[in-house]
Formats: C-alpha cells, sequence, structure tokens
DNA sequence: CGTCAGCGGGTTTTT
DNA sequence: CCCGCTGACG
C-alpha cells in the first residue's frame, strides 16, 4: 500500500493537486484555476479510486457538461489504468446520464421508452404553433421572445410553472398558459426536451424514491467537473445523488463562470460547504505576464474564492495593445501580427487564435485573413487558412432536419412535431388545408394524430366524417405515407429475427422516398444540390459509424438510440473526419474559446459596450463580463495581443468607441501600446 | 405550392 | 445596415 503512493502515474503532481487526487472521502471542493490541470487532478483521482482504493468502476460517476471533456478524460483515464476499467465508468455529460436513467424508467412517469428528444429550434416551433393556435382569432401574434425567455428561465430552475410577477398582466398569464400547455403537449408527443431531460430525472427521483435508492447505493463516488456552470436542476440532481454516500467532489473555478445568462447558478461553487477545500492555482499554460494581467483583472470581481493564478516560468513578452481607427484597420492590423509570429516566431497557424465577444465581430477579420499575403515555403500566397467556430452547423441543415425528423416519427409516431414535418415531404399531396382537416379531428377527439392517418387509410368507419372531406389525392397521399413509415417501423425495430443494419435500412428508405430527387426539386443550383445530398450520405455514415462503435461494445444499436445520442453529441456533425488538427487560425468568440488554449491569442475589439457588454450588463452584469475577459486573457500561452477600434459601425450606424474598462484594470508595466500600423 | 416584399431585431451556446 | 421570418400573392 505504501509503495503505491508513489505510483509512477502520480508523481508528476504538484502537492496541491495531489492533495486533490487523494482526498476521496465526503464532500470535496476543487477550485482549479485556468490552466492548472484540472483534467489531469480529475482524471488521477479517479484513477486513485479505482487502483489505490479498489473502487469498481460501477460505482464512480463523474459529470460533465460537454461530450469533448468526457471522452477526453476517458481517453486519458484508460491511458492510467487498466482500459477495462475506464469503460465501466459512468462518465459522461449530465444530459447523457440523465438520458440513459430516463431510457430505462421513464415509464413511471407516463411517457413510453421511446420518447424523442427536442432541442431548441424544435420546441421554439411547437410553442409557435401553439400561440397560433391559442390565439387563432386574434389578429397577429404578439412577440414569442420574451415568452421563449420566460418558459426558458422556469425549466432552468426546474420549475414546471411559470410564477412570473403574480401574473399581473396579459402577456404573463398568456405565458403561463402556454407554457402549461407546452408541457401536456411534449407529453402526448412522447418527447422530451434538453432542460427536461434533467427536470424529469429529478422528479422521477422525487417521485419514486426505490428508484433513487437503486442510484445512490450505485454511485459511492460522484464528481462534478466544471461545476461554476450548473444550473438549479444539475445542483439538485447531484445532491439527490450524492444524499447517501455524501462522497460528492466538485471541480471548477468560479472565475470562469461565464454561463450566468443560461441559467448557470455561481452561487452554487461559491456557497458550496465542503470540510476540504483545496486550490490549483499553479498555472502550466500562460506566462507570468498574462498571467499577472488576468489576476489584475479578475481581482475587481467581489463574488469570488479569492486567489491567485502563479508560474515559475520566465516573465515572457509584454502584452501589446493597440488602438486602430476602424475595425477594418483593426482586421488588417492582427492579420499582419499574426503573419509576423507566423514567419519570424514560427508559430504554426493553428496555434493562434483571434477571439471576440460576439460572432458579428468576425466579418472584417474574415476578409482581412482573405486578403493578406504572406510568404509560404519563399513562395507568396494570398490567403491564410482559418475557420470560424460556431457558423451554421451540419445539423442545422434542413435536409438533416428532415431526415432525423422521419427517424424520428418512425421511432415515436406519437412526435407529431416531427410528423407534421415530414409528412407532405416529398410532396405526396397532402395539403395545409388537408391537414387543417385532419389535426382538427386529432384535436377534438384527442386521437394521435398518426392514429387518425391509420384509421383513414385502412378506412376506419369511425373517420368517416373527416374521410369525407377529404380529395382523392389526400386519401392515396396518405394511404402510401402510412404505409410508408409502417414499413419502416417494422424494418427498423429492434432485434427482429433478421438482424439488419440499420444503414442498410436507412439507405434503402432513402431510395424508397427518393429523397435526392426530393433535394433537387427543391434547390436550383448544382452545387447546393450536391452538398445537400453529401449532408444526407454524411447522416448515413453516421449511422454506420454508431451502429459499429455499438457492436464494438456489445450493445445492441437502435434507432431510438442513435436519434438521442445524434442529438446530445453535435460534435459528431461538425469535427468528426474534417479538419480538426488542420493548420488552421483560429476565430471564436470568447465563450467558446473556454477550455481551449493558443500559443498567441489576439482580443479583437475590446471596446466599452462590446465588452463588457451593454446589454450583458444589465443583465448578468459587470463581474460576468468581467469573468469572460478573464477566461480571454486566460487562453494565451505566450503572445498576447489586444485591440480595439475607433470607429466601428453598430446596428448600421457608423459610432465612435471607448477602450473597454477592463484594460484600465491591467497593471501599465505588463503592457506596450504599439502603433496599430506595423513598421 | 413557391416567391417576394415588408417587418422586426441584432450577445454569449452546450446539451 | 443586414439578416431571417411571416404573410400575402401569383
Amino acid at each position: 500500500m505504501i509503495m503505491h503512493r508513489q505510483m509512477a502515474h502520480s508523481s508528476t503532481l504538484n502537492p496541491a493537486q495531489r492533495k486533490a487526487v487523494e482526498t476521496t472521502d465526503g464532500r470535496v471542493l476543487i477550485l482549479a484555476g485556468a490552466g492548472s490541470g484540472k483534467t489531469s487532478v480529475l482524471t488521477h483521482r479517479i484513477a486513485h479510486l479505482l487502483s489505490h482504493h479498489q473502487v469498481p468502476p460501477q460505482a464512480i460517476l463523474a459529470l460533465t457538461f460537454t461530450n469533448k471533456a468526457a471522452s477526453e478524460m476517458r481517453h486519458r483515464i484508460a491511458s492510467l489504468v487498466d482500459s477495462k476499467l475506464a469503460r465501466h465508468l459512468t462518465l459522461c455529460t449530465f444530459h447523457s446520464f440523465c438520458m440513459q436513467v430516463l431510457r430505462k424508467e421513464i415509464e413511471r412517469l407516463g411517457y413510453t421508452s421511446a420518447f424523442t428528444l427536442y432541442d431548441e429550434k424544435d420546441v421554439k416551433r411547437l410553442v409557435q404553433h401553439m400561440a397560433r393556435h391559442m390565439l387563432e382569432h386574434e389578429g397577429s401574434l404578439p412577440s414569442l421572445e420574451p415568452t421563449l425567455a420566460k418558459i426558458s428561465a422556469a425549466k432552468n430552475r426546474g420549475e414546471s410553472v411559470l410564477t412570473v410577477g403574480e401574473l399581473a398582466t396579459w402577456h404573463d398569464r398568456f405565458s403561463a398558459e402556454l407554457y402549461e400547455r407546452l408541457q401536456g403537449c411534449m407529453r402526448a408527443y412522447n418527447a422530451v426536451d434538453f432542460d427536461s431531460l434533467l427536470s424529469l430525472t429529478n422528479q422521477l427521483f422525487e417521485e419514486f424514491p426505490d428508484v433513487l435508492t437503486r442510484y445512490q447505493n450505485r454511485y459511492q463516488y460522484i464528481m462534478i467537473d466544471e461545476y461554476q456552470d450548473t444550473n438549479p436542476t444539475q445542483y439538485r440532481l447531484a445532491s439527490l445523488l450524492s444524499a447517501k454516500h455524501h462522497n460528492l467532489c466538485v471541480v471548477g473555478d468560479d472565475d470562469q463562470s461565464i454561463y450566468g445568462w443560461r441559467g448557470a447558478e455561481i452561487q452554487h461553487i461559491l456557497q458550496f460547504e465542503a470540510p476540504s477545500i483545496i486550490k490549483l492555482e499553479q498555472n502550466y499554460r500562460s506566462t507570468p505576464t498574462i498571467l499577472h494581467a488576468a489576476n489584475a483583472v479578475i481581482r475587481h470581481n467581489k463574488e469570488r474564492h479569492d486567489k491567485e493564478l502563479w508560474s515559475h516560468a520566465e516573465p515572457g513578452e509584454l502584452i501589446e495593445l493597440f488602438h486602430a481607427p476602424n475595425d477594418a484597420d483593426e482586421a488588417s492590423a492582427i492579420v499582419q501580427r499574426m503573419i509576423k509570429l507566423h514567419e519570424r516566431e514560427r508559430i504554426p497557424w493553428k496555434e493562434i487564435a483571434v477571439l471576440y465577444r460576439s460572432n458579428a465581430l468576425s466579418r472584417p477579420l474574415e476578409i482581412a485573413l482573405i486578403e493578406a499575403v504572406w510568404q509560404k515555403e519563399g513562395q507568396w500566397v494570398r490567403g491564410i487558412p482559418y475557420q470560424v467556430f460556431g457558423g451554421t452547423e451540419l445539423y442545422e441543415r434542413s435536409e438533416i432536419k428532415d431526415l432525423i425528423a422521419y427517424l424520428k416519427t418512425i421511432s415515436n409516431p406519437l412526435d407529431e412535431e416531427a410528423l407534421l414535418r415530414i409528412i407532405n415531404l416529398p410532396r405526396r399531396g397532402i395539403s395545409d388545408q388537408t391537414l387543417d382537416l385532419i389535426t382538427k379531428t386529432n384535436r377534438q377527439t384527442n386521437i394521435p394524430l398518426f392514429s387518425v392517418l391509420e384509421g383513414l387509410a385502412k378506412a376506419d368507419p369511425q373517420f368517416d366524417h373527416l374521410s369525407q372531406q377529404l380529395s382523392n389525392r389526400a386519401h392515396a397521399g396518405i394511404k402510401s405515407f402510412v404505409q410508408l413509415l409502417q414499413k419502416y417501423q417494422t424494418l427498423f425495430a429492434p432485434s427482429t429475427s433478421s438482424p439488419r443494419a440499420l444503414h442498410t435500412s436507412l439507405k434503402e428508405f432513402l431510395q424508397e422516398i427518393d429523397y435526392e430527387k426530393a433535394i433537387a426539386d427543391d434547390v436550383k443550383s448544382d452545387k447546393m444540390r450536391s452538398f445537400k445530398w453529401e449532408n444526407v450520405l454524411h447522416c448515413v455514415e453516421n449511422l454506420r459509424n454508431y451502429e459499429e462503435e455499438m457492436l464494438e461494445k456489445d450493445t445492441s444499436p437502435s434507432l431510438v438510440d442513435f436519434l438521442s445520442t445524434t442529438m446530445l453529441d453535435r460534435d459528431q456533425w461538425t469535427h468528426r473526419d474534417q479538419s480538426f488538427r488542420e493548420d488552421q487560425v483560429n476565430l471564436m468568440t470568447f465563450h467558446s474559446a473556454k477550455g481551449l488554449e493558443f500559443t498567441a491569442c489576439f482580443l479583437a475589439g475590446l471596446e466599452d459596450h462590446i465588452i463588457p457588454h451593454e446589454k450583458s450588463l444589465l443583465e448578468t452584469g459587470v463581474e460576468e463580463e468581467r469573468r469572460l475577459m478573464y477566461v480571454a486573457i486566460t487562453r494565451a500561452k505566450r503572445f498576447l495581443y489586444m485591440s480595439m477600434a475607433r470607429h466601428r459601425k453598430r446596428m448600421g450606424q457608423e459610432a465612435e468607441s471607448a477602450p473597454s474598462r477592463f484594460l484600465f484594470e491591467i497593471p501599465k508595466d505588463l503592457i506596450k501600446i504599439v502603433p496599430w500600423k506595423i513598421a
């Protein structure tokens, strides 16, 4: 045992890290500053539990916010311990954990285990439909933005009713009514959204103590990553699960809490009661100059745990700050310096990032990158390779959404939102008018839409009245639609006698509905056509990959599971095959940069109104904006540039802007103010 | 069923 | 100013 304490794998840890790894029991708070080796600590801690305390992997639960974090941790653990052990850990996002629980237990709450998952857009669409239906006698719809905001805030708090302002205004009452109906509707559709994935799990645990006890007994050790980002529902879940063994270890950094506007509660990490509070303050990422600047800025916040990043390294370069006349000049000045870094300091493009507060600021930068002229292996070339994070993603594309809607309808015919999306796609003569008639019957009788369609298809006398009102064309369309769905419900059904690959069925399905032609009919340009079709094929490829993965894991693949995995892991759509490791400059928001690091960072548009964002000042307050600035600064390893423009177009108008107030919080001796034009 | 004009809105985003 | 959505019209 004593020999094991000096196990090779933990010998690289510093004393604070080691303490964090070895404090296994009870409530533990690990305050992990930016770049302090948080992932290392978490993975070593889990490895330590497994190999040193012989905790079975099934008894460990580690929850993260992103799939990326979960899979990175799993890989790193697998390199520390027997990979068989690593495989049996429950290490996943909050959402996929709840998905797993609900797939097994949701029938207690009146859903079926084939429930489908809605994303925000799906919910929004549904809310719009419902609002239109509720107010069909009114002239025009009120703006749904405030309603959606209220509903989303309530969901984040795990509240199933709106009690905003005692429902004083008409709009409040309307929102409350809509929220109530929305939940009824989701239930009827057998659909769950991202937020209710969490709140339903809590509800399940609260209403069925026997279920809770099972999970409490199983998970002796619970760890939560990025604890500063937990919202009340996640907090509740952690409390429920850890209430038996009380071995709850939370890891995070209050200074990096930047998701308050999405319901995250910084108070959770500020007020976490624990006998052991461990601070990781030694930074392995940035130069002391950069760290001093970051510390100086964040010191101005009141709501925080006291801590300060430090490093043994050489002080490093000063932070360069420049003020350009306008945004285009700022962008080209950034690109000029970037070329210098690449050519003189040999910094690869992928080690360079430009970070900005909001996506709208990326335009001028892209233009400057495209127009840039530089020397590649002695040749003059035009254009620096770059990638912008967070554009319109593949999964948002209509051809994919339509295809997914088809698969949702096949696996859960109660999902009327999905059904209505594809009922006339490709066109099969079911017009809006026809649909109106059918949905009216569906609403009046409370018979699910798909059952009405089935009834019509087999001429069930119950629907004679409705049937008479429909055209022959509509009849034919409905009949073929119902047959199509029934056929593929069987083909995609799990564990039929002849095990058939899902992607084979999908290919056959695409052929049968002639989706390629449907896309071709819909789109003018050839380029767009092939692009869309490629996206569809990519989707088939995803399904095939999924099936392979499942077979490797000895789990049986299913359409339902594929759909939820797909919805819960959007990375598979973006960074799977393409370019992730390519040598490209990175453009992204401060928010998306969290967790990443680059040798050189350019922080662009550091102007008051942009950072701190004036709208955000009113909502989440100046401290969250300061944390955002802190996150941005701490992304840089060696070179940090800060810049702003004196004039910038704002809402169409040219306007003057002032330097960000946060710049004045950085000690002058860390900054070198340089002319924007490079000599 | 598809196209176009007029209108509102414009911060951050993962699951 | 530029975008996306809605609703009216062909």
